[in-house]
DNA sequence: TTTTATTTGATACAGGTGTATTGTTTATCC
DNA sequence: GGATAAACAATACACCTGTATCAAATAAAA
């Protein structure tokens, strides 16, 4: 509860808006109130961040257990990484304004892992066991090339939305996963 | 020189160290001083972001000069444009800064383009008129693909120096040029 | 050398920052 | 019921923020 109050203010106002103030006020409580909960304003920023971390990870592993073909599945797995709508924007949004926000903080605060390079890789050795994988790959660096396609897709679909649309995503996406299986 | 100072002060302190006190120090200017160059913290940091964009785009210029074979060459580019030692990573961790700053702030401030797109679309062509090319690409997805890729590995190369080394990096985007060409 | 413009410095202002303190309300348990 | 603890609110503190003001120093031009 808290914690969505503060990514709203982040969306609204940036990592710079996200005051302990503005974050009370957005999440209905006075200063004194927050404080009860969070003591440090980093103890409520680590907790928001684990929590966009869980949740995308949710979401992604109940994907991946819908029963659809090999090929299918992963392609529906991979979608999910990137911002293809309203909620999976604003998501990626609040991540990005934190990793950037903890990245020059790197002594004093955790960086979370969004656990996507380890998803890259289930989603090769997924598609290697289907036998649906290209004969001769490198599959240690596939999964580099795939893992930095997909950030890079996301953040791009992040900051340029009018020129990389959601369709486009998934084409590009598609484009390249058949361009590492079996014709 | 007072640009200097900017990136210097947020590759130390972030964003969020990036006051007009800390930056007059770093220059050794008084507050009045800086002031009188730049009016507003905006103005200085709309000038420090430009003035990181036209660097890079210089240094990647003068390598495409470079007389070498068109695969060479391409991938002598490509390196140019990701952070594989520590001028060009203190580079990009400023313009990680600036853009994920920049990001919510797009009704007031520009957001510059680094041109990378448009390096990867000449890149693409240039091998394409060499006849290095496999037959029956999708010319368009390649660009995005490519584009996709090179910005990702950039950010992961950043995030993650430690796992993803200067020459992994080398090894991920040649093999990627290579399974785009001819055998 | 005197006049003009540029550059610099010191200080002030109004407002925002995280955190601490202290008290009051509300709920929970015996 | 009364006691104990959790939840909340108001205020205060010391400090930092961007910008403005105004005067002094330096340089350039006449």
């Amino acid at each position: 509860m808290i914690a969505e109050a503060m990514w709203r203010v982040i969306l609204d106002k940036g990592m710079e808006g996200a005051t302990v103030r503005n974050i009370a006020e957005e999440a209905g409580l006075s200063l004194g109130a927050l404080r009860h909960y969070f003591r440090t304003q980093d103890d409520l920023l680590v907790y928001a961040m684990t929590l966009v971390q869980e949740r995308a990870t949710a979401r992604i592993e109940q994907v991946a257990r819908q029963a659809l073909p090999p090929k299918e599945m992963v392609l529906a797995v991979l979608y999910e990484i990137v911002p293809l709508n309203a909620e999976t924007r604003a998501e990626m949004e609040v991540w990005f304004a934190f990793i950037a926000y903890v990245n020059h903080r790197k002594d004093e605060l955790p960086i979370p892992d969004d656990g996507v390079l380890e998803g890259v890789r289930k989603v090769l050795a997924y598609l290697e066991v289907s036998r649906l994988l290209s004969e001769g790959l490198d599959i240690d660096l596939e999964v580099e090339r795939l893992y930095g396609l997909m950030d890079g897709i996301a953040i791009h679909a992040l900051l340029q939305p009018n020129r990389l649309d959601a369709d486009r995503v998934r084409r590009t996406i598609r484009y390249h996963i058949e361009s590492i299986c079996k014709k």
